[in-house]
DNA sequence: CATGAATGAGCTTTCATTCAT
DNA sequence: TATGAATGAAAGCTCATTCAT
């Protein structure tokens, strides 16, 4: 970030850059995702998108970053809100979440998702996303001891999260048409509560 | 692929060819990947590149799906193998074959991982090396009915492959230690024969 | 300069952007002097620049001239100043007052002298100051007959001034610290008086 | 230089770029002095301004010492080709050559002695032509002790070479007429024999 | 008068690809 | 078949300048 956006209008601009670099590579690909195209489309010129950005990656990154604090954000608001009667009610509130955030923008969800392992070691926000997933179900355990047949060592949270998201972003990444389906969902619950219960 | 390569000493340069590529992508990264200096540490000329591949990104799906041949191979071969007394047998042996798979070579697999992503649309060898797993595992819960309490729906093949494989590919991605140490795999066989096993 | 500064505060911004310039020049290097650091190290905005300034070159020009009328200001003080008891004294007076007053800010000079060779076309202050230089030595041989054997004709007052002019500019340029010896200015004075001498 | 020419064609080349470079200059100036102009000149793509140049600014340096070393071989074959009678000799044949090398083409050796100056730091050419000048001079009063009436050190040979230079530089850059009178080189060979003598 | 966000023309440079040798 | 010089489209990015506030 070059600047820091101190008028809303330049806050309105940086969105709009953001998003239209999602357009345009929802529409064009990631081969095409040139600067002079987002600037046209986020009807802006070149120039003001290097008065916010450094360069054309910083803008994938926002755009990657911004995409998992919603993903984020919903999560932790879900588990706020329910008043988990049991253990397993958590676990499967998350992957709820979880699921029901990749299942709407199937393509832009599917795009971030390849360009993100491409700037995976430039931007640790997807360690971030799973971790911050790993610490509520770890809290979670805690409160309800029904839960768990054995405290959750890390690596085991690490492999519960991994597992869960990572069959997730298969099925978004690979197009599955499982993923709308209840038995993916059902089965992605069966995996961690039974992986839980030990 | 440009020629089916009937000499041997075409095969030869093939496999330079792609060697090379994965050197260099592994010493200079992702950006610096010219066909330039892929030809030079391969030591043939430009020219001899497009004699083989159509063009750049064809070396890249090359490199991409002969690490996952060989993982491939290796797993089949070691199930082949093996003579299970129990379902948990075959369960492990795949398991351990994946993560011994990644374990060396770190960095580039790492970044074949990474590359992969860009290419999954054009490329299903990620889903065929996937769905092979899941092929063995099915096949294996039917030779041996005491590994799984229900039968093994494709959703549950599927959600059981990438969820495991998912988890392997975080490790490798995030550069986690956890991949060496023998929890890692320990929980993730707890993963799987506990989703088997209901 | 698109306005007459009337008012003491615009000749002040006037000087804090042209003193900007110089230290822009001297510390980032010509390829870095940009508006946008000249407004910064001022303390002005941009937009201020161009109230005082048609344009970027300007400015430039505007230091390159500030540079030369102060040693033009300092030879003429240097010569009312003396009286002379021999022509020799003269010489000796403008070449003395010429290296000293390339000696300070060595770094600021030479980078005026490089950015004033890119001018010359645009800008005759570099004319005119030799040219001053030239006449006051002119008058001077008038006024002191022993000072010469023969009448200073255009060509050589113009090949005296650009002698020595010019050997001092090499030096500054070349970074010579010979600019600091006595001998130099030693020199330059026996070339002088043995010119004029005949 | 980015390659080493071997083929006789590629010297061809780099010679067209380096015309094309000087006669862009001389057309348009030096701020439309843009890469695309020079190929299109030179008949040549602009990726083959930098299989030989790494950069825009090595072809006008290369052009610079070009333009020098034409200059000081002249210089060089017109000592040789001489038997001085007398150190005046030496020293006449020298500014003679200087001075009938900056005659032609002027508008061109004008704007090299204008970019010279910009380089100035990074391209020492000009400091070796002046000190191979000075060199020469410094060899011939050695041969011809009639030359001088006491030793040459190295700071008169600075003074002089300098001197000398320096005043055809500015009647180069000044426009000025006088270049093509017999009566500015005459000066010149008058300033330095005095010099010289004492 | 001062500001600085916005502009966008136009620059340099890269590099996949071709094809004459 | 092998070579690698030549190509040139196209990209990212800068920065002098403007003008609405």
């Amino acid at each position: 970030m070059r600047k820091i956006p101190t008028q809303p209008r330049a806050a309105a601009t940086i969105d709009a850059i953001i998003e239209a670099a999602a357009q345009v590579l929802r529409k064009d690909g990631e081969e095409a995702l040139t600067t002079a195209k987002i600037a046209a489309r986020a009807g802006v010129s070149i120039g003001s998108i290097y008065q916010y950005f450094p360069n054309k990656d910083a803008i994938l990154l926002a755009l990657i970053r911004r995409e998992r604090e919603l993903i984020a954000a919903e999560v932790a608001a879900r588990i706020a809100d329910i008043n988990p009667q049991s253990g397993e009610e958590v676990v499967r509130a998350v992957i709820a979440t979880l699921v029901a955030a990749f299942r709407p923008r199937r393509k832009r969800r599917k795009l971030v998702a390849m360009m993100a392992a491409l700037s995976a070691d430039r931007d640790d926000s997807g360690v971030l996303l799973r971790d911050r997933v790993g610490d509520l179900i770890v809290a979670a355990s805690r409160r309800r001891p029904d839960m768990v047949s054995r405290p959750l060592t890390p690596t085991a949270a690490y492999v519960l999260t991994r597992a869960v998201i990572g069959a997730i972003r298969s099925a978004v990444v690979e197009n599955a048409k499982i993923l709308d389906t209840p038995e993916f969902e059902e089965e992605l619950c069966r995996l961690a509560t039974a992986y839980l219960r030990g």
